[in-house]
DNA sequence: CGGTGTGAATGCTTTCACAGCC
DNA sequence: GGCTGTGAAAGCATTCACACCG
């Protein structure tokens, strides 16, 4: 399959969320376009990248399109594909993620959280370890851990970056207000708030 | 001055986050090249979008283009244009982002939050005014509060987001794992921990 | 009909390459 | 020499429009 260009991989991902919440056994490309606002065409394109070739011609079939989301972009839901993460840092933000229901059903599995400030890791209850941010490398690599979601204080930000990266973290989700700078081989996401009103404020306008 | 095109809007919100974070008097497009990985004529591209026309010939002087592209993206800092927020939801992320300090030095100002659960908002403590979640219109209104920020439970994600559309809210950062519905006139910026790191798997294979 | 899938056309974005400036 | 700013070219993404299918 070749390769799926960004923005139409932002909008699957998006899709197939938004197709796991619909009730409807089938859905057409007018009815994804009153969900999401994207053009009916635009949709359909996305779609045809799968090569899915459901031939359907009135609407897809919700479960099925899903399925064909999910294994094109490597976001399967079942076992065999769930992907394991780390929280990095435990402040009120980080701790607030340890509620695990937030990744129930997802294909995403946190399988440790570190904190240099080893009472945190102490007093902190979760169904996974949790590790003084001394033992990062050791337990990223035991655990094959492939993805960071980063929430330690602005001043360690790029720091704590750079020893995930070096530990072979694939993909980082910036919790800081930290600009990252990490080489190629690393993706990063940056979901601060400030970042993220940063970019509506400046749609608004602009 | 023109529009400027989205994929340049959201490099250059990362670009003045990035300035604001730099100690050197000038920077050059290949030294931004260095913290970014965006091509040197990208960057160069960007900037001309500003207009700013600052004619320096080795280098931009990091203080000016950061005003130059606040200003550009109505994102600045003084106090004149000053970003009125609020949190809806106050669960552990939300509350998680009563921490004042993420706002400090940014254009963005939370003057309010809001709960169902009226035990939540006297119990919490925070520096501006909480509100049972019945009091959103009001306050809204009454407080000019242009953007939101959206942490409640899944179940009441879409509900909240369409009274928040409703009050003329101008933009939502959704933390929620459900995929918003609402009218164009409401810019939604999609940053739950699953939706990011399933927009980076995407990424890794696809 | 009401819908999908897809070449072809249009419209954006990025990159190239070079004139102009310090 | 090293760097910016910008026309012009190349490369992508989106939209159009229509054949085809149930």
């Amino acid at each position: 399959m070749k390769p799926i260009p960004e923005p139409s991989r932002r909008r699957l991902v998006l899709l197939a969320q938004l197709l796991a919440q619909q009730n409807e056994e089938k859905i057409t490309s007018i009815a994804i376009q009153k969900l999401t606002g994207w053009s009916p065409s635009q949709i359909r394109r996305d779609i045809s990248l799968l090569e899915l070739h459901s031939g359907a011609s009135n609407g897809y079939k919700v479960q099925e399109l899903r399925g064909a989301i999910c294994a094109a972009l490597n976001i399967g839901g079942n076992t065999d594909t769930e992907k394991k993460c780390c929280i990095v840092g435990l402040g009120r933000l980080g701790a607030a993620l340890l509620e695990n229901s937030i990744f129930e059903n997802s294909p995403f599995r946190i399988a440790a959280g570190f904190d240099s400030n080893v009472n945190r890791t102490e007093v902190l209850r979760s169904t996974f370890p949790l590790h003084p941010t001394t033992y990062l490398e050791r337990v990223t690599a035991e655990e094959h851990i492939e993805y960071a979601i980063l929430a330690v204080p602005d001043s360690e930000a790029q720091a704590t970056a750079a020893r995930l990266a070096a530990c072979g973290i694939k993909g980082i989700v910036n919790y800081t207000g930290i600009v990252l700078s990490v080489p190629e081989t690393v993706a990063v996401e940056n979901v601060s708030p400030v970042t993220a009103l940063a970019t509506i404020a400046a749609r608004i306008h602009a």
